[in-house]
Formats: C-alpha cells, sequence, structure tokens
DNA sequence: AGCACGCCGACT
DNA sequence: GTCGGCGTGCTC
C-alpha cells in the first residue's frame, strides 16, 4: 500500500499537488498540519496538508515530503472550507488565500545555503574571477546564502557561477528550513537547592561577607521573596534591588544562584474592576431589539448615529456569547481604531481579549493564532482588522462588523481581494454565528438587504447622553471668493469659528483630503505641469521637503526653480493640501498648536498613536488630516469641524462617489461635540445646493439611500449587479491595447451581460507599465458561478495566445 | 512565485 | 565567439 497527501503551496497556481509519504508519516499526518515540500528544482516550500489518500498519480512520479512541521492541525477544517470559499468566489487560487491567511512566521521558505566543500582539490588556475570570488569568501565564512553571492559578485544571475562550482566539486548545497517562532521565554531567577537549609544560609552570608554588593542582593532576594511569594524574574530583582546584571552574573556564575525560564505571552492586558456600566435606555431598546431580530435574521444591521454609544451595545452583546463559552469576533476597519477599542474592551473583558492586526510582530501573530486555535480564554473576544477573519475559530457565536461601510474592508492588493464584511457573513453561516453590521452611515448594499428583508435592522436615533448632533453650516465658496471674504482657504465665517473655538480652549478637526501641499505645480508661461517619469500623474508638491513627489510609485525630484520645457521661472503651485493648511493656520494663529495627521505623518509603528494621543493629551489645538480623521474616533473635547472644500470628494470618477462623499461628511461631522458640549461643523463648498451637501444638511441618510439606489438601478451597479473589474497591464503600449480589444471581444461573446471597456483609466501608466481595464456587470438574478467560470476560461484562452501571454491580468470581483 | 531553459544583442 | 539579457513553461 501507497501512501499519498494532498497539498496547496502558498503560490498562485490553482492546482494542488501530490507528495508521496511513508506508512508511519501517514497515519501521523492530520488534515490541517503543514509540512516541508520539495518543489520544483530546488526550493523547499511550507504546503498545508488538505487530505490523505491511497492513490497514486497516475501522470508522473509524487517526491517525498522533506519533513512534518506540526504536532497537530494548526489549520482546522472551517477554515480551509472557508478559504476554498474565498477562492472560488473571489477568483484566486487557494493558495493565495493560504499564504494570506496564515501568519508569514508560519510560512517557511527554504534557503541555499552554500559552503565550501571539504578537502576539495580545486587548481585556482582553472578559476574565473567570479568563482574564486565565491571560494575566497569561503575561507572566512564557513558557509554564504545565495544573497549573499549577490552582494559579493554584484549582480543578479550568479545561478550559473554557483553551478559550475558545484560541477567542479568545490561547492556544497544545502537547503535549510527554519522555524522563526520562539516563544517569549522570561529568566527568573532561584537560590541554588544546596542553599536552602537554614544553616547553609548562614554560612552563605559568610562567604559573601566580603563581597557587599553580592551579599546585599542576596538579601534582597529574601526580602522579594517573603513578599511575592511568587518566581522572581531577574528583571524585577534588579529593578527593585537596584543592583545589576553583572552581580547577579557573578552570583550565577558561583552557583549560588540558579537560572530558569519561563515562557510568557507578549501580549496581556489587565481588567480593571470599576469597567461596569449600564446601557442607557435607547441603548437597551437597540440591545432587545438586536436580540428580537436574531430570532429571524442571522444579519442585524445596527444603525446608529455617530456618538450614540454603539460600543456599549457590542460588549453587553459580545458578554453573552461569552457565557455560553463561545467565541466571539470583533473586526474593525482599521488599525488605527483598535487602539481606543482595545482600551475599553479590554477594562472590560481583561485577558479574555486578543487583538490581531498587521502591525503586530511575526510572533505575536502566531501567538493570538495559536490562542485561538486552543480556544483559550486568553482569546474568547478577538479584536482584529480584516485579515483577523482568516484565525482558527472552531466556535464562533458572533461576529461584530464595525464601521461597516468602510472601504478599508475590501482587499485590493494582492489576491485574495476579499470583502472582510461579506466574507465575515460567509463565516459566521458555517459556524451558525450571528453578525451585528454596525455603522452611522450604511453601505448601499447593506441597506438594500434590509430593505428587502435580508438583514434585521436596529436604529439607534440619539446620542449617548442626549448630546445633540451637531449644528452644520454651509459656506458657499464662490460668493466668499467673489466678495474677497476668503484668507487662503479659509473663509471669514470658518476663521471666525476657529477663533471662538480656541478661545473657550476647545479644540478643531479640518478636514482636507488630499495631502501633500499642492497636487501639482505649473509654469505659467507655458502651463508645462511636471509629470512622474513612470506613471501617469502629475507631481505632488512638497512645500517643507521643497520637492515633488508621485503619489502612486514614490519617485521624487527637486522642487524645479525654473520650467523644464520654457526656462521660465515663473512656476506656481496650484491646489492645495493638508500641508499647505497646516502652514496657512501657523501663520493665521502663530500661538497656537497645529498638528497634521495623514499617510506623510503617520507611517512608523506608533506614528498614528502618537499623533491622537497628543491630540487627545490637548497639546494640538488643530488638527488637519486627511480621510484617517473621519474613522471612528472619539474626542470629547472637540467641538468645531471644519470640511475645506466639500466638491473634490462630490467630484471622484467612481459610482460610489456621492454615497462615499455623504459618508465621509456625515462621519467627520460626527466627531464634533462628543461629550455635553455641541458642536458645529462647517462646510466649504461650491455648490451649496448639491443633493449630497443637501443630504449632510438635513442628515437625511433615507434621502440619500433613495436617490442613489435609484441611479445604482439605473446605471448597472451594485446591489442590481455585480461587478468584476479585470485590470490588464504590459509595459509596451500597442501589445496591452491589442491584447485588451482581444480580451474584450472574447469576453462579451461568451457573456450575456453588459462588459465595459477595454478602458484606459484616468492613471494610464504606474511604474512604467500601461493599464487596460474590462468591467464585467452580473445581473444578481443571473448565476454568479457560472459566469465566474465563464470569466475564467476566457482568461485561459487568453493566456494560451502566445502573444498575450506577457500581458498580466488582474482579476477584482465586488471592485471597491 | 521561482527558476531553468532557450534564444538574441553587446562586448572580449 | 561568449556573456548575460529577457521571454516561456513547469513545478507533484
Amino acid at each position: 500500500m501507497l501512501y499519498f497527501i494532498e497539498v496547496v503551496l502558498p503560490l498562485a497556481v490553482s492546482k494542488t499537488f501530490t507528495y508521496q509519504v511513508s506508512e508511519a508519516e501517514f497515519h501521523y499526518i492530520q488534515i490541517g498540519m503543514r509540512v516541508a515540500v520539495p518543489f520544483g528544482k530546488t526550493k523547499i516550500y511550507t504546503a498545508l496538508v488538505l487530505d490523505k489518500n491511497n492513490t497514486p498519480p497516475q501522470l508522473y512520479e509524487a517526491k517525498e515530503i522533506h519533513q512534518i512541521l506540526d504536532e497537530k492541525p494548526v489549520v482546522n477544517l472551517h477554515q480551509i472550507e472557508h478559504w476554498k470559499w474565498i477562492a472560488s468566489y473571489y477568483m484566486c487560487s487557494l493558495g493565495e488565500v493560504f499564504r494570506s491567511a496564515l501568519p508569514s512566521g508560519y510560512i517557511l521558505e527554504s534557503e541555499t545555503i552554500i559552503s565550501a566543500r571539504e578537502n576539495a582539490e580545486i587548481d585556482s588556475d582553472d578559476l574565473k574571477d567570479d568563482e574564486y570570488l565565491i571560494l575566497e569568501a569561503l575561507k572566512s565564512q564557513s558557509s554564504i546564502t545565495v544573497q549573499d553571492v549577490i552582494k559579493i559578485l554584484g549582480k543578479k544571475t550568479v545561478f550559473p557561477i554557483i553551478n559550475r562550482l558545484l560541477a567542479k566539486g568545490a561547492l556544497v548545497l544545502q537547503e535549510e528550513i527554519s522555524e522563526q517562532y520562539k516563544p517569549k521565554l522570561i529568566r527568573y531567577i532561584k537560590l541554588h537547592e544546596s542553599f536552602l537549609q537554614q544553616e547553609q544560609l548562614a554560612e552563605l552570608l559568610e562567604m559573601l561577607s566580603k563581597a557587599k554588593k553580592q551579599r546585599e542582593l542576596v538579601l534582597h532576594y529574601f526580602q522579594l521573596q517573603a513578599r511575592e511569594k511568587a518566581p522572581i524574574s531577574v528583571k524585577k530583582l534588579i529593578e527593585t534591588s537596584g543592583s545589576s546584571t553583572a552581580i547577579v552574573k557573578s552570583l550565577v556564575d558561583k552557583t549560588i544562584f540558579e537560572e530558569y525560564y519561563i515562557a510568557q505571552d507578549r501580549v496581556a492586558f489587565d481588567k480593571e474592576d470599576d469597567s461596569q456600566f449600564t446601557l442607557s435606555e435607547a441603548q437597551q431598546t437597540a440591545f432587545d431589539s438586536i436580540q428580537e431580530n436574531f430570532k429571524t435574521f442571522d444579519v442585524n444591521l445596527l444603525h446608529g448615529v455617530t456618538a450614540s454609544g454603539k460600543t456599549e451595545i457590542y460588549i453587553k452583546l459580545l458578554e453573552q456569547y461569552i457565557k455560553e463559552g463561545k467565541q466571539v469576533l470583533f473586526l474593525l476597519p482599521e488599525i488605527a481604531l483598535t487602539t481606543q477599542l482595545v482600551q475599553r474592551l479590554t477594562a472590560y473583558f481583561g485577558n479574555e481579549v486578543a487583538v490581531f492586526h498587521s502591525k503586530y510582530t511575526n510572533n505575536e501573530r502566531i501567538e493570538v493564532w495559536n490562542q485561538v486555535l486552543e480556544n483559550s480564554p486568553k482569546a474568547k473576544v478577538v479584536i482584529g482588522v480584516r485579515s483577523a477573519l482568516f484565525l482558527p475559530f472552531s466556535n464562533l457565536g458572533c461576529i461584530i462588523v464595525d464601521e461597516e461601510h468602510e472601504q478599508t474592508f475590501k482587499q485590493n492588493d494582492p489576491a485574495p481581494r476579499y470583502h472582510a464584511r461579506d466574507s465575515a457573513i460567509v463565516l459566521a453561516k458555517q459556524h451558525g454565528a450571528k453578525v451585528v453590521l454596525g455603522s452611522a452611515t450604511p453601505s448601499l448594499e447593506t441597506y438594500y438587504n434590509v430593505q428587502t428583508n435580508k438583514y434585521g435592522l436596529t436604529e439607534l436615533k440619539v446620542r449617548y447622553g442626549n448630546v445633540v448632533l451637531p449644528e452644520i453650516q454651509l459656506v458657499d465658496l464662490k460668493d466668499k471668493y467673489f466678495r474677497k471674504k476668503m484668507s487662503g482657504h479659509f473663509s471669514d465665517e470658518l476663521l471666525e469659528e476657529i477663533t471662538e473655538t480656541l478661545s473657550k480652549g476647545e479644540q478643531v478637526i479640518l478636514f482636507q483630503n488630499r495631502r501633500g501641499f499642492s497636487p501639482y505645480v505649473e509654469c505659467m508661461t507655458c502651463g508645462h505641469v511636471p509629470h512622474c517619469p513612470s506613471c501617469d500623474v502629475s507631481l505632488t508638491y512638497y512645500k517643507f521637503k521643497n520637492q515633488l513627489r508621485c503619489h502612486y510609485c514614490g519617485h521624487s525630484i527637486a522642487n524645479p526653480s525654473h520650467c523644464h520645457s520654457c526656462q521660465s521661472v515663473d512656476v506656481t503651485s496650484k491646489g492645495f493640501g493638508t500641508e499647505q493648511i497646516e502652514m496657512e493656520l501657523k501663520t493665521l494663529f502663530p500661538e497656537k498648536n497645529i498638528g497634521r495627521m495623514d499617510q506623510d505623518t503617520t507611517r512608523g509603528k506608533f506614528g498614528f498613536e502618537k499623533i491622537i494621543d497628543s491630540f487627545k493629551n490637548r497639546e494640538i489645538d488643530v488638527l488637519v488630516g486627511t480621510q484617517m480623521l473621519a474613522k471612528g474616533l472619539d474626542f470629547d473635547n472637540v467641538t468645531l469641524v471644519g470640511i475645506l472644500n466639500a466638491d473634490n470628494l462630490l467630484n471622484q470618477p467612481n459610482f460610489r462617489a456621492y454615497e462615499r462623499a455623504y459618508q465621509m461628511m456625515m462621519q467627520v461631522s460626527g466627531r464634533a461635540g462628543r461629550s455635553e458640549k455641541k458642536g458645529k461643523v462647517v462646510i466649504q463648498t461650491y455648490n451649496p445646493y448639491h443633493n449630497t451637501i443637501q443630504q449632510v444638511l438635513g442628515n437625511d441618510y433615507m434621502g440619500m439611500y433613495k436617490e442613489q439606489i435609484y441611479e445604482r438601478q439605473n446605471f448597472k451597479y451594485p446591489p442590481f449587479f455585480r461587478l468584476v473589474k479585470l485590470t490588464l497591464k504590459h509595459r509596451d503600449f500597442d501589445k496591452l491595447k491589442e491584447g485588451s480589444m482581444w480580451f474584450y471581444n472574447v469576453l462579451s461573446q461568451n457573456l450575456d451581460m453588459p462588459v465595459l471597456g477595454p478602458e484606459e483609466p484616468a492613471i494610464n501608466r504606474i511604474r512604467n507599465e500601461y493599464i487596460r481595464t474590462i468591467m464585467v456587470k452580473i445581473p444578481v438574478q443571473k448565476h454568479l458561478g457560472n459566469t465566474k467560470k465563464n470569466i475564467a476560461k476566457v482568461l485561459m484562452s487568453f493566456e494560451a495566445v502566445p502573444q498575450y501571454r506577457s500581458i498580466k491580468v488582474k482579476v477584482d470581483v465586488d471592485v471597491y
């Protein structure tokens, strides 16, 4: 009898692969374990076992696995099922889901280790320069990697050289994989057992009478031990005694102290005792309504105005499921939000909360993964961003998707391009769990599902503590410019409001949807605008660094002092971004502290938190920022929010532009007046009578919904049509043009539905690759699976055409 | 995704 | 004539 396993590799290949194992291995291996397998000529990959069987493959000889990496499965069957659904729905390979689902510390790749063969007799006359260099390097180091060789030789193609040396018998190669995860160990200290008796102790102190510091430390150790009655860590001992590591070390060397290690969780939270609270009347009504709705619906929308206290409702809800012994998942759109929420949830649930997001280190993520896998009490509540969806839940009771309208729930690149909200609903179904979608401005898709009776609805129309909604004031920019009432980009009305707010010691948030100083510079003589050499975009001007930068590829040049086209010195910047607003404010309010929050100022692990914290601590009076500000952040001292230019929100070339503009403005406005102080919002616009602006003014979600849903139906957009966007890329413009035309023709012949394109996007070249897009609109009543199969077929035949094969095609289902 | 194989231009 | 460039195809 022969034994085989089916595995998936973390690659963009749709197939699974078969490997042979021994009988003993076969019985040991379980589905969901990782195995290291040789793949291709040299590489060893981490693969996931999907199946076991005894049927030898017909067409090829199966290789044997390299080794088994786990003692028990790290992935459960629920996950595999869910991942398969994601792969098929979002049209990507299971391998791609696997790769992004597992913490990267769990996916190991081999590295080729090169070392010199011992006793090799090499005639150095026989060697070329490159070969000689490698052998020289190996004289000082016992082994080097391929990366090292590339560095030593200063070129990319090094394999032929390595192979020649291999043939001459000068080298040996070795593929090594190593487990990266190491539990964090804390060094503890205890007295050596030979000194545990009383008389020996006296002897010990006698012995140390000459080493005063050491003696003090030992005495201190006794005090500490008597007081704590718990293991004593080296860190603690040193901290409390004011001693040093050197003294500890010498005591260890004398075998008076003994070291030992205990693995410790990297992330731990404390529960605060006074965290109990009761729901307000409105919250309680909403809570009861969710419970009631769950009798008929699996998914319930919690539509609550900003600052209505949704979090408290979530907490009470989660508590119920935890009491039943279930796991719960709390999905957030962004890492930035976790900080505030984690504080609130850990205060309530203490160490039952685990956090999962991309800024955690590999080891931290693996720890959370394992806790969820073991259904550990430390991971009853998991708070995370979209990728937390992939954790090994076995017993989910409830998923909360907060700020469900946020587009960051949709992954763009790389594949799998999944939507976390939609995937969460599928995951919940698998577990028989319930879902709460929360938002002040629900997405049209979700609200449509409420209207068509697929989801339950709970409304929360009052703010927590009966705080009133902010008053919204419109400022007509056209009129203000005409009457010369503008200072820079600020209208007199906005300036007045800012001055007044600041004089009361309250804070201001200003929203501008563009970063940088200004979006482009222009020559006033010939109209020349500097563009990125590798992308089809103008360069953004950064005043502080005095440079022009591309937002797509990061390319930057020094700010030109004269026009590159006509040499004129009359070059000015056009438009404005956050940096410029910040600078104008600094001149207008020189005695106030101005902060800026955008992608440029929040880089780094805690960049975001730093700005948020100093704003919270009122070190910053006015905070200028991009959409980051719209997220559900909670500042109790902000009473004024200014939107500097609402029009560039409305003028986005996207069918969701108005929906998003509405959401954005409502969310930003929601930052104002979150405590007893009444908030105010000033919106500057050229189109004060625009429907969307009026809907914001009237807090008229239903008006926006009805108008937009009508448009969506009219123009064949979600939720009436599902969109599949194909993006084709190639360096050669003509080849791309031809190839995309071919693709479009074949698609529209094979699909009985609207196919649009091939379109040249507004930005038609990024990083020197030209781009074309094709949009397929699938009516909801059509069979989705079959349509996707057809699209996949066309994709296959496209790749079978030799001259088009080099065109890269990206498929995005349900584009955002 | 690698990586080898194979075909074509720039230089010893 | 060879070295090194990139396009193409396969991996159990």
